[in-house]
DNA sequence: CGTCCTATTGATGGGGTTCAAGGCGTGTGG
DNA sequence: CCACACGCCTTGAACCCCATCAATAGGACG
């Protein structure tokens, strides 16, 4: 059933690096959602919205962010197609930050009540959700220490790493380049940097031979090289995940 | 039952803010777990170790952590009392961040196997328990936000009201103090600044008449007035939860 | 064909780091 | 029981990374 697979990043990812069942992966193509679609700049949900439905993201970037009241913004975290939405919909009645599409977005919102349903019925596959969501925490570690202790000529590498490995493994990236969406006014509110410094940033990294781009194309030549100047865990984000899913089988 | 509720921080933390019935928490005392220990300074999980065990953390404060080949460290989370030390033991195979004892601290340790048990019988006590896991993720966005987006000056009072907030809530803070445990070395790791400057933020805090101290001990007279220096939410960490019980009934 | 957003570059300045040195309290071993 | 080491706090001085302000140029779009 590899057709499946491809149907949706989610699965994609998910069936990569992960150990589903096809079975449970077809539960989850089948599954009962609704289609939702939002233009680049759109809210998907507000700050303080009541979370109501489980939304994956189909296809298309999206950001978490947050406001200073001097308007300064920062985004906590970006979301890439495969990713969850709202991964706390189960667990809190609101967000506490704004969610907001950066492209043209597609969406699948679920009712809880069905995402419990194929759940129950595909355990594997609800392991698979908690894994992506815990993926999510680990990027907000890794985002920490970024902001916390690296200089603007680190950040700006180690997050174009994160997002190509990202990207990668949901099939939108080749193994040197990816398309990169972000202005550098949105890098800049992700890594705590002013657009100016961004931009003089960016081409150091150039002049360096370290990346190039053209247009929103970013093109790695030497991951390796770049990982060092940055210190970039390669693997990071591959947490090993076989464990878990032994143990969901029994979980509340 | 309110005897029990006293027993740990844990109970205390979520029967206050979170409702969870009474015999659910009685489930709770009676979990079968081992007790451990651990002095100030000592590892509680190296980064890269296998997460084998639920860990609470009983009395206590711990850190997340992590350091560039630099030798820099990044605080990445401060665990109080009530906390969760490994809310990720279900779904990771290993730490990818090393955990250790900021002062001497006890602990539970739970098999894995035994929690799923008590979330079986105690259901609404399984959602408390996520929903702790997710104050945590919410925390972590507010970090990278005060490291993104704030000064000094509004970082080191951020902090502050948030470790203040969340030690009342487990009945180990009066109104206006509380003892904080961290060296100005430790508040520089976490907030991404040296300690020399932490120093000499703090004298200006000290002057503006925001905060005082005396040893540990920091005493916050007007906490509206430093709320407004720094921005921070006083409805922050106070999730609305009551959906989320009702959920958890029937999740997979 | 103006308008708006984004990228770019220069100039200036400040928030914060780094280096360095001194004081203070605590523990520890000779 | 004193001497010394060590960790933490403190303060001064120099410097630098990065922010801010400002101005120009280049699309995209109605």
């Amino acid at each position: 059933m590899k057709l499946t697979v491809a149907n949706s990043p989610f699965a994609s990812r998910v069936s990569r690096n992960y150990q589903v069942d096809d079975s449970d992966l077809e539960v989850f193509e089948h599954m009962d959602f609704r289609q939702a679609e939002f233009k680049a700049g759109d809210a998907i949900l507000e700050r303080g919205a009541e979370l109501k439905q489980v939304v994956l993201l189909v296809s298309g970037w999206a950001i978490r962010c947050r406001y200073t009241p001097e308007g300064l913004r920062q985004i906590v975290h970006i979301l890439l197609p495969g990713d969850i939405v709202t991964p706390s919909v189960f667990v809190a009645k609101r967000t506490d930050h704004g969610i907001s599409a950066l492209s043209d977005v597609v969406a699948r919102i679920v009712e809880p009540r069905e995402m419990q349903r194929v759940f129950n019925e595909a355990k594997t596959l609800a392991a698979a959700f908690w894994w992506v969501a815990e993926q999510e925490h680990g990027m907000l570690r890794e985002q920490i220490v970024r902001l916390g202790r690296r200089s603007a000529l680190q950040r700006i590498p180690h997050l174009f790493l994160e997002l190509h490995r990202r990207l990668f493994l949901v099939g939108q990236a080749t193994a040197e380049s990816f398309i990169l969406p972000l202005t550098q006014m949105d890098i800049a509110d992700t890594l705590g940097l002013s657009n100016v410094h961004v931009n003089r940033t960016l081409k150091k990294l150039v002049s360096g031979g370290y990346i190039a781009y053209e247009g929103p194309v970013i093109h790695i030549h030497d991951s390796s090289r770049l990982a060092e100047l940055c210190d970039f865990d390669l693997a990071h984000l591959h947490l090993d995940s076989t464990v878990a899913i032994a143990r969901s089988k029994g979980v509340a």
